[in-house]
RNA sequence: CGCGGGGUGGAGCAGUUUGGUAGCUCGUCGGGCUCAUAACCCGAAGGUCGUAGGUUCGAGUCCUACCCCCGCAA
């Protein structure tokens, strides 16, 4: 087939590069432009674009492709357009344009989660299973009709940054599934069921403020659910620390955000509202990702002190 | 040239402002105590202080260039 591929980051990968080992001729890949990232503000590449290249595709990076990208994709003649967390929303007109439709595949099982972060809502919300699901996109946000999915497990303490990685390469396999029944004619289409449908909003760095009144369980959630991106984030005697990792302790109690153990040995325990959250990797301002006991030796905590809410800082808008 | 923090024995840090023989909490090794221990006591090993150059009688500390790591920003 003749595909059109659209995707961004490195969920995408995967089933970008599931197309081309199938031996579909990719026409062509929309991604979002370069951006100014990391330090210096070097300009870089989104990860689906540096994928392309190394296969010889030509690459397009329409800033709007509802308004510049028509032209060109229409140019490009697919019979299929496939899109992977691409980041923009695609028109009547694009959807017009491909012979058999555009079919996407999104992190979740819908209908729950649509929306542009579902791995991560999955875990904030203690969702037991995540899963993919393929669809034909229309015009709502992830309101398509249903194709293939497939579900997992979410494994204790797995962070949205792990899950994604697995769920993109099972992703890219669900997709592949999607494609030959599609070529088979075997492919069914199956209405969400609207009852049942969530939307998820982007996540934000407030979010990462935790609250060491909400229960143990919600915070976990929260700091495995935001890792990597934005970040679950509280105050210090030693400034805004970042936890990456944590665990419950469901018969360990305090009063919220106070300090119930601090030692290398012992580990770092902080009361909740409900439990106790026991950190097992944090980070510094200006350091690196540390296990709990290897911050204690150089960042010594007292016992008792009462961890506030991180403040924010708001630098500017845009 | 977007802004800022940092690179010190195996780990995490202090020391840099006011240059003058490298320190803390752990870990490791040896010994001791103990029914026993990740506990406690005694002792030891281990560092070209990111790299190169400069200033100085003397540089972890001052100057210059470079490398690497991290946060903000997305």
């Amino acid at each position: 087939m003749r595909i059109v591929f659209m995707g961004t980051p490195d969920f995408a990968v995967p089933s970008l590069e599931a197309l081309v080992a199938r031996g579909d001729t990719v026409a062509g890949v929309f991604t979002q432009p370069d951006k100014p990232k990391g330090r210096g503000k070097k300009l870089t590449p989104p990860p689906v674009k540096v994928a392309a290249q190394a296969h010889g595709i030509p690459v397009y990076q329409p800033r709007r492709i509802r308004k510049d990208g028509v032209e060109d994709l229409r140019a490009l003649a697919p019979d299929l357009c496939v899109t992977a967390a691409f980041g923009q929303i695609l028109s009547q007109e694009i959807l017009d344009i491909p012979r058999l439709g555009t079919i996407n595949v999104h992190a979740s099982l819908l209908p729950r989660h649509r929306g542009s972060a579902p791995i991560a809502w999955g875990i904030l919300q203690g969702d037991r299973q995540a899963g993919i699901t393929t669809m034909f996109t229309d015009k709502g946000i992830d309101t398509g009709d249903m194709l293939l999915s497939s579900a997992v497990d979410i494994l204790p303490g797995e962070t949205c940054g792990e899950l994604t990685e697995r769920l993109s390469r099972l992703g890219a396999q669900v997709l592949l599934d999607t494609l030959a029944a599609l070529e088979a004619g075997t492919l069914t289409r199956t209405p969400q069921n609207e009852a049942d449908m969530t939307y998820d909003p982007m996540l934000t760095k407030e979010m990462g403020v935790l609250d060491w009144s909400r229960p143990a369980r919600e915070l976990v959630q929260r700091i495995h659910g935001l890792n990597p991106w934005p970040g679950a984030v509280t105050g210090s005697p030693e400034g805004i620390l970042k936890l990456w990792r944590a665990q419950a302790e469901p018969d360990l109690q305090g009063r919220p955000g106070q300090v119930l153990t601090a030692s290398p040995k012992e580990g770092l325990v902080i009361a909740a509202g409900e439990g106790a959250v026991r950190i097992l990797q944090l980070q510094a301002p200006g350091g690196k990702q540390l296990a709990a006991a290897d911050y204690l030796r150089g960042h010594p905590a007292q016992v008792g002190e009462i961890w506030p809410a991180a403040t924010l800082h708001h630098p500017t808008e845009e």
